[in-house]
RNA sequence: GGAGAGAUGGCUGAGCGGUUGAAAGCACUGGUCUUGAAAACCAGCAUGGGUUUAUAGCCCAUCCAGGGUUCGAAUCCCUGUCUCUCCGCCA
């Protein structure tokens, strides 16, 4: 959520920022909306003080033993104007935050402008594109070469968008699942953490998953409002939802694996053959809860975190800037991480990292008491994957097969493998 | 699933329907004392919002959440959520 007294003071250039999204921003309405809040809310205030200072008349004369009686009718009087006013307030208020609620983040000043993903700038290059002396083949073929990827399978389990995976390719899987942790949590700082699969509403309003896109979301059938999380940004972000971080623990810095269910309702057509687009996958995040001044060098970090895991896998890969038109709702900047895959010829997407500013700890009241201040501050968010796991999966298969169809194991994962060299 | 108990400030924990935004303790901050530290003593110390140039004042709200009773609710009533104890079931 944007800061309302930001939007108060300076709705012309919220406005403009939000422009550079694409977004258009609705000003006569909400100034619209604030200058009935405003006036509904003074009128209430002024309406309760009046009552607070004639109900505490009544106890004083009573307590001195006292006839009260005179005060009775005035304060009643009060009664209905109160909550008539008190009612429309509510309303304004509740009209005024749905609106905020739908707001997205603005951009830091960095972001390229940009119009869609054509428009993302690169800014740099890691590993060389490997030179294949026979055909290569995606790893859907790859997977059917060795038996061990089946899409039909699944479809009779479930349906389309999802696989089943076993021997080798399985284990292969979990390696690079294991790998990730480890790496994350030995070597770059992150506490290792394990969450609930399923959450509830406010913490998807929290990480800004809802009100606008619950259409992407799985909900579960339960007489509460309960979904399986899309990323484990959204439970791991909120276990700091309410709380009050000691700035002596700053950063908090947390990784996480967990599955993610994702509806794809929207992307029919893209992506279908394989497992790039998948209803679920695995994936390991990266959490940060920093302090504002460092959010954009843990931005910074992060991001060499996650690429620090495509360098030890020996996977190409490049960086972007996601332009203005590209980057999502909560996030103030964005970089991709795009590994190149043969099977594809094309780099795609394989981490996000992200920095959320206090967009979401404003929507979560994740604060941190600033000890210059002595005054409870909101933190900034900043995540990534750290890495997807289904697509680097993929990236593995297509980029360390061999003529056969057999896949080499990456050096870093024999140890994962029982040192096994290949699958086959 | 059945039966009880509970939810109060950063934490622990008091609170006959009427100056209670809330005792006390801990923690924290400042001060006195000390060569320094500790101890002791003194003082300060909730959050959100409105108004405002203002982190000054003034005002409003907040004792799990939402309703209700009342001139007035932390305190009474209803509903929900969560926690704890016991029983049942269960990986």
């Amino acid at each position: 959520m944007l800061d309302p007294k930001l939007l108060r003071n300076d709705l012309q250039n919220c406005a403009e920022r939000l422009a550079r999204r694409g977004y258009t921003l609705d000003t006569a309405l909400f100034e619209k909306l604030e200058s009935q809040r405003k006036q509904l809310q003074v009128d209430t205030q002024q309406l309760q003080s009046e009552r607070n200072a004639k109900s505490k008349a009544i106890g004083q004369a009573k307590a001195k033993g006292e006839d009260a009686a005179e005060f009775f009718a005035a304060v009643s009087a009060l009664g209905d104007r109160l909550k008539a006013n008190e009612e429309k307030l509510v309303q304004v208020q509740r009209e005024l935050n749905d609106l905020l609620m739908s707001l997205p983040n603005l951009l830091h000043e960095s972001v390229p402008d940009g119009r869609d993903e054509e428009d993302n700038l690169e800014i740099r290059r890691w590993g060389e594109p490997r030179k294949f002396d026979f055909e290569v083949r995606d790893h859907v073929d790859l997977g059917e070469a060795t038996g061990l990827l089946d899409f039909e399978t699944a479809v009779k389990i479930t349906g389309s968008r999802f696989a089943v995976m076993s021997g080798g390719i399985a284990r292969l899987h979990r390696a690079l699942i294991q790998f990730m942790l480890d790496l994350h949590s030995q070597e770059h700082g992150y506490t290792e953490t394990c969450v609930p699969y399923i959450v509830n509403a406010d913490s998807l309003r929290g990480t800004g998953q809802l009100p606008k896109f619950e259409d992407d979301l799985f909900k579960l059938r339960h007489e509460h409002d309960l979904y399986l999380i899309p990323t484990a940004e959204v439970p791991v972000t909120n276990i700091v939802r309410d709380v009050i971080v000691d700035h002596n623990d700053m950063p908090r810095k947390f990784v996480c694996h967990t599955p993610c269910f994702r509806s794809e309702a929207g992307s029919y057509g893209k992506d279908t053959r394989g497992m790039i687009r998948q209803h679920q996958f695995e994936k390991v995040e990266m959490v940060q809860i920093v302090r504002p001044q460092d959010s954009y060098a843990a931005l910074e970090e992060l991001t060499a975190h996650a690429e620090e895991v495509l360098k030890r896998l020996q996977l190409p890969y490049r960086v972007v800037t996601l332009c203005a038109g590209d980057v999502g709702f909560s996030s103030a900047k964005t970089y991709d991480l795009e590994v190149w895959l043969p099977g594809q010829q094309a780099y795609r997407e394989i981490s996000s990292c992200s920095n959320f500013e206090d967009f979401q700890a404003r929507r979560m009241k994740a604060r941190w008491r600033n000890p210059d201040t002595a005054k409870p501050e909101l933190v900034h968010t900043v995540n990534g994957s750290g890495l997807a796991i289904g697509r680097t999966l993929v990236a593995v298969l297509e980029n360390y097969q061999n003529e056969d169809g057999s896949i080499m194991v990456p050096e870093v994962l024999k140890s994962y493998m029982d040192s096994r060299r290949s699958i086959q």
